[in-house]
DNA sequence: GGGATATCGTTCGTATACGAACGAGGACCA
DNA sequence: TGGTCCTCGTTCGTATACGAACGATATCCC
């Protein structure tokens, strides 16, 4: 490793060995960063890999709470709101109060955006076979599963 | 996969199989989040991974200019510009005009951002270590071959 | 020399991400 | 019944991320 021109000399030779560039985390943001760059490709600027997420979650199992939609779809309370916030501005989504519980709010997809959301399923599948082209196909398996267990 | 509640009765069944759970950018984005929650516990939370990857890249290779620095680290140049201003704000870095280039920022470690990065650097190391914890031995090799693929 | 082209750093706007704090509502038990 | 504790949704502040546009500077090539 180069030492940096400023770095006084008293090299630890114990930490030398540490290259960023072959740290997962750094390595994962990259891999993360060309995905939302195919995804935003194929589906379109106007729709965000976490919008999209839970768009497929509404369609998938239909509504649930807004705190719960955001488990489902690995947001935390803030961040969901937000994005539940856009999708209502653009009326793919709706909300009304849980009559059972009344600190819930129940969103669930609009009848336009159950069409929307039918409309990009294809293109949805095509994201994720342009993200894993490069690996075999015994590979994107591997791949998948090792992930799997880095949550 | 179920109906919405909202949704029209005329399945596709081509696209029933599409399940938010299985796409590698959905895990992905997952295993990205626990990594990050393994730095902020194990380095501190005054310091966030896209900045210490500008540190130990300077470490590492000295100065660079700021955009070749965004390049090396993974960040855009607008991104990069925020990051240098809170390292230059906490007196890790420091800056100077390029006397080659009129364009250039050299952005380089000040002395107290090496000794701050120096003694980092055995955390950061256990940051990899905990975050590739659960796979056995092989599979982290694997994993990390795998993710460069797909860069 | 000078014009076309490219790169550099900067700024703006929008969208995640998430910690922290808050009030309202619900569950539980003494 | 009342108190304690938890969950829910909301808001604030900070930090990535990145597209787009801009002016300043370099480079290339006729």
């Amino acid at each position: 490793m180069a030492r940096p021109s400023t770095a006084a000399e008293t090299p630890e030779l114990a930490d030398e060995n540490y290259d960023l560039a072959e740290q997962v985390g750094f390595i994962m943001r990259q891999a993360a960063q060309r995905h939302v760059s195919i995804f935003n490709e194929i589906m379109g600027s106007d729709l965000t890999p976490t919008q999209w997420a839970v768009l497929a979650r509404l369609y998938q199992d239909g509504g649930s709470s807004q705190n719960l939609l955001g488990r489902q779809t690995a947001m935390d309370a803030a961040t969901i709101k937000g994005v539940v916030d856009r999708l209502l501005k653009r009326k793919l989504v709706q909300t009304k109060p849980d009559p059972e519980d009344g600190r819930r709010l129940i969103v669930e997809l609009s009848p336009a955006g159950v069409d929307y959301t039918r409309e990009l399923l294809p293109k949805a599948e095509t994201v994720t076979k342009v993200t894993l082209a490069p690996l075999a196909t015994n590979q994107r398996a591997t791949l998948i599963a090792l992930l799997k267990q880095l949550r």
